[in-house]
DNA sequence: GCCCAGGAGTGTG
DNA sequence: CACACTCATGGG
């Protein structure tokens, strides 16, 4: 049965927040609301006003507590916006019209394996990627709804399975990260600090710096994280003429906007896609449509 | 057909 | 440390 509720959250915009790769398994609807698995439920959010209304398939009590954290309610995103703005000028400039902006925070499971995806491809691709394996490993929810399938589920995968769902040359280091990861090493990354964390993420297998500063981001919610991609890299030769390694590159970002770094590089990375493609939205005409 | 993609691993200088 | 090369493949 579906549950329908409502909660108060602001700003907020949701193809901003859900439809900019900071996540891949939410769609738009053509009245504006987004839709998409949450956990074990299917979601449908409706941002009204000040007010966002949530409902959700099979749905349960729980289903507000779980979107106030997917979409981090507690964060004060207009305070930070002012604590960036006031350390620079340019992000000042970035965040004007994106102050529906929010970073959320995914399940550090499915953000792992979203991320490790996520090399060299783009994100109709990694979406594509991940709703393929939610067919294949996840349950269902609804007609054409899957959860993201668990360690448990994949550990049973074989290589050879995994490598017929379009997955290139990830399928084998998505294999050997369910193979070396064990739920207890989930339960402990989640206790570490933003450095250690990176540490530990960088042992596993197809995991270099941006991932892990993406799955420490998005996952584990470490906002002084700041993942740079090639997106990024334009962005901070664009605006700040700063080139180099990702050492380099993420301490001069550290430094420069601080302990929400992690919001800083999402205006940055959005603003950037958005200067080359004049298309600020990443799902296209035709992909809406189908 | 062509270019590129929210990169990582490995080898070399 | 920096760079070069390879890895598979689909979307635009």
């Amino acid at each position: 049965m579906t549950t329908t509720t409502s909660m108060h959250l602001e700003p907020l915009d949701l193809a901003q927040t859900l439809g900019c790769g900071q996540t891949f398994r939410w769609r738009p609807l053509s009245d504006g609301s987004w839709r998409g698995p949450l956990k074990n439920q299917l979601v449908t959010l409706t941002k009204s006003g000040p007010r966002l209304h949530i409902a959700s398939l099979p749905g349960g009590p729980q289903v507000k507590k779980l979107v106030s954290e997917y979409l981090r309610a507690d964060d004060n995103v207009s305070a930070i916006q002012q604590s960036l703005a006031k350390r620079d000028a340019r992000i000042a400039r970035g965040i004007l019209g994106l102050r529906g902006l929010r970073i959320v925070k995914t399940d550090e499971w499915e953000c792992l394996i979203s991320f490790a995806l996520a090399t060299y491809a783009n994100i109709p691709r990694i979406s594509r990627m991940i709703d393929t394996l939610a067919r294949r490993y996840g349950q269902r929810i609804s007609k054409d709804s899957y959860t993201f399938p668990t360690l448990e589920r994949m550990k049973r995968v074989s290589l050879e399975d995994l490598s017929r769902c379009g997955l290139g040359y990830r399928a084998r280091y998505i294999q050997a990260i369910c193979q070396q990861l064990t739920l207890d090493d989930l339960e402990e990354l989640k206790r570490l600090p933003y450095d250690e964390l990176r540490d530990e993420l960088l042992e596993l297998p197809g995991v270099g710096d941006k991932v892990a500063d993406c799955v420490a981001l998005f996952g584990f919610g470490k906002l002084e994280s700041f993942p740079i991609d090639v997106w990024m890299g334009r962005a901070l030769r664009r605006l700040y003429g700063k080139e180099g390694s990702y050492r380099k590159l993420a301490e001069f970002a550290r430094e420069r906007f601080g302990e929400y770094a992690g919001y800083a590089q999402e205006y940055l990375y959005y603003n950037e896609r958005a200067h080359a493609s004049s298309g600020s939205c990443l799902f296209s005409e035709e992909r809406r449509n189908r």
